[in-house]
DNA sequence: AAAATTTCTTAATGAAATGTTAATATCTAT
DNA sequence: ATAGATATTAACATTTCATTAAGAAATTTT
């Protein structure tokens, strides 16, 4: 019974290290072991893996750095966090960052197990995202979200920050319909509150202003839910 | 900020209920306290939640099982169990079900909720959108429940408040049958009384204003029982 | 038919959400 | 360390929304 699964471990201690990566090579996963952060990202973006496992505690690059480069690159993969103690500091930071769990060490190797299997399984996880899009054409527009540059059509362009990108990104990607205030704002801003709330329109204005040039293209506020962007 | 987001919560042990419950009421949430595992079934079944937290250890029904019977009701639902200790064996059998997590007694607060803004928002990737209809068309009109327009056949739309929108949807949904006063005020209102009901008085009102457009459609009282939305 | 109850409608009020610009704070790359 | 870019927070204006009040009208009960 071939799982196929493929997991990223990275944890600075050998002996441990290989320990776990054995034990979940038993239980038929395919385990890549890296001993600190940067061969951590470096094998990561070598190839394609199901799931992280990350210790925090790590020379050079600790875990949670390590996790926010993997979060740039790709938004979706489960990432597992270890903790040496119950570093209440470290786990809400590894929250914040889109954990999908943490367990403190020494913690049971069955539990783990279930706790893999229970995010692999996860029926969300199916849902493959629209990653690979990142050019558009809508009204007067080209965008390039990989470039971060919006394009009039008859001349201007405009650089985009990282924020209004990815705004404009999700508002595209969503032509004609409701994005949700609250989509929005846990992808992007990873967090739903009054600030983050009060950003988010903030940036809306931002991008009313570069829209502006096409008089026909409208972001239009669904009052307590959130923006559509639309035509005419 | 309106998280609106709706938590049941079942807990045999009254003053650690309690305690929890205010402090995810304080956060946002809206919460609904079960005291054991038969009330928490109940409850489960009388409304919407959108994420639940079980006591493992419970009298008469324990947390275990009240999970199995809400999951053959609702697959999707996320689950996060409590353990009084770290029994292995719970654990592993909350995962089996399929939990989302689980927290063992003593937990700190702060991880908990970030453990649910965590789930929630993985969920809503999914796209927790109500796979239901929210586009109708009855009389003249055009209905858009999701972006809360309402579209006359010549051209003329309205944006529709929250209440306007869910109580149109209620009436178009029982098209010429009644719909009873009750029902509407305790799923839009969540609550029955003498306030809610003049305050749904009004709601009629302003849905009658805009259904004036189109002369054969009515919003007909049963006096003492409900509204009729019918045409002709 | 008078009294009691329920419904109808408009308007006033206050709370909450949004729009927008400007002032800080934070980050990033030299 | 500093400048420039980016992000957040503050401040104030505006809009949207739900509730309540109040008086009229309709319906039911007595």
């Amino acid at each position: 019974m071939k799982s196929n699964k493929r997991i990223l471990l990275v944890e600075d201690d050998p002996n441990f290290g290989r320990i776990l990566k054995d034990y979940l090579t038993i239980n038929n996963y395919e385990v890549s072991l890296a001993v600190n952060g940067i061969e951590g990202f470096e094998k990561f973006n070598r190839s394609d893996f199901d799931l992280c496992i990350l210790d925090i505690m790590m020379p050079f690059k600790d875990g949670l750095t390590l996790a926010k480069e993997i979060r740039e690159v790709n938004e979706l993969i489960p990432l597992i966090f270890l903790t040496a103690k119950n570093l209440k500091d470290d786990v809400l930071k590894g929250y914040k960052i889109g954990a999908d769990d943490y367990l403190t060490k020494p913690f049971d190797s069955e539990i783990l197990l279930a706790k893999i299997k229970s995010i692999l399984n996860r029926k969300s996880n199916v849902y493959n995202n629209e990653q690979d899009t990142f050019e558009f054409e809508f009204g007067d527009f080209n965008f390039n979200s990989k470039l971060r540059i919006l394009t009039h059509k008859d001349d201007e362009s405009y650089k985009l920050s990282p924020k209004e990108n990815q705004l404009l990104k999700m508002l595209v990607l969503n032509f004609d319909d409701l994005l949700p205030r609250d989509i929005a704002l846990n992808k992007i801003w990873r967090d739903s509150n009054y600030f983050t709330s009060r950003s988010m329109d903030v940036y809306i204005a931002k991008l009313r202003k570069y829209l502006d040039k096409d008089l026909t293209l409208k972001i239009i506020n669904v009052h307590g839910e959130g923006f559509r962007l639309a035509k005419e």
